[in-house]
DNA sequence: CGCTCGGTTGAAGGAGGTCAACTCCGGTGG
DNA sequence: CCACCGGAGTTGACCTCCTTCAACCGAGCG
């Protein structure tokens, strides 16, 4: 775990993500076993590799703040963004399964991450069956995501991709509160990045996204993301996702 | 659920899979439990639709004997294979996640299904932590593998993309006891569906399967597959799967 | 002030898509 | 018994979407 232990670990009490409202409610007694499920807050800066191909760490983690992605490289150096990490999402679980991490964690904002010992997710699932559950709802939510990404790579036209990539993070973005009131989110999303996770090289990403934006539908300017024509987004990328539960958070 | 109540319940006392030795091996309590969890057993025919997209039908399906494959269709008709389905692969679980079913179910063979009851998984989770979180297992499973399809189709030539779904489909087989002595698993998988699979056309992957077996890389007849140079296969791929711990099975 | 990183643009080439035709084979019905 | 049919596989010709290569720009920064 290429982070930092953070000097001041933020309480589950007092977890700025639950008192957002965007995440399903727990019980007293729930939030006192994560309370105990956290051992440690880690934290990194943009570009940081928290989580590398291959690698065991016995922890799992909670993105508490910031942006990051999952990514799986080639042997010829070749990467693909698997899918983007927000506020409240769960990653290295799949280190169980074999033997280290089928895919790597990078960030693409300072972040926060809450740690947890995998060793404990055993009492979790004993003693409070609802996380459990909720544990294999983040993970079907995530395959949900994937899939998603799967259609959009082997299915559609490079524009169709990158209007459903941008719906798609505007989306995400605003369900955990990132949206100000002028419509623009935060965007530490590169060309490159997006390249990464379409399936498509740099240039072509740059001259689609260049002619989307021309056409009116989106602005990117200083790291931030606005939408002008959703709409038309959402047609043109053929994309229409059903609107989701309140997600638990761990 | 286009599908037909089986006549003749298996019991999962006897179940067959469990027997083959595939699987993890469950204690009489949970063996027991999932028994009971078991609301009925159903079958169809190659071809069959058993689950639409967007359908909800409050039921867990667990595949007990044949092929299926996941698959989400776009509105011009193009659809896309998400993953295919073996033998104790579990499906129908996303519809819990929003308003219905956000993939559909295609069987490739004639093939049996265990039916659960979706009301039931909240007793899963409390009476036998071990299954649920075997059921996250088989999720995460089924999340790496969309993520090896992704990547495929994100960053692999042609080539390499049938190469690695040749290796992929043998090795889930062979996982399963489907491999024979002289080699040849059933391999009910048609050239549209590889083409489905991999985001290519119907053409380029004929053309392109046409040239591997012309290598001498594989042979697929009557409704059979083989490899002839598996080692060739993974390297040309760029694949190399990290073995997995016994699977679960519910 | 030069360097690097990210974005932008043009030109040329190639991997793969589309269109169209043909074969083979099993099924089916006259 | 054989003509017909539909599905799956095969192949060639042409085209296009996207990649690759290359160069340039502007902003931030040491």
């Amino acid at each position: 775990m290429n982070a930092i232990v953070s000097p001041s670990q933020t309480l589950c009490y007092h977890c700025p993500l639950r008192t957002s409202g965007a995440f399903a409610e727990v019980t007293p007694q729930q939030l006192d076993f994560i309370q105990s499920f956290k051992k440690r807050e880690v934290w990194g800066n943009a570009g940081d590799i928290v989580l590398r191909e291959g690698q065991t760490i016995g922890q799992l983690h909670t993105l508490l703040s910031g942006w990051a992605f999952r990514f799986h490289t080639l042997s010829n150096g070749n990467r693909q963004i698997l899918n983007f990490l927000f506020p409240g999402d769960l990653f290295g679980l799949q280190e169980q399964l074999s033997n280290g991490s089928p895919y790597g964690i990078e960030l693409l904002t300072p972040a926060r991450m809450c740690a947890f010992s995998s060793d404990r997710l055993w009492d979790l699932y004993r003693q409070h069956p609802q996380l459990g559950y909720d544990v294999t709802w983040l993970v079907a939510h995530e395959e949900l995501i994937v899939d998603e990404n799967l259609v959009s790579v082997g299915q559609r036209t490079a524009q169709q991709r990158i209007a459903m990539l941008l719906v798609h993070l505007y989306k995400r973005a605003e369900q955990v509160g990132m949206k100000q009131a002028d419509g623009w989110i935060p965007f530490p999303v590169n060309q490159q990045h997006m390249a990464d996770a379409l399936g498509l090289s740099l240039v072509h990403t740059n001259k689609t996204l260049r002619k989307l934006a021309d056409m009116g539908m989106h602005e990117i300017a200083g790291n931030r993301l606005r939408l002008l024509k959703p709409d038309v987004l959402h047609r043109l990328a053929d994309y229409y996702a059903a609107p989701l539960r309140r997600r638990p958070l761990i």
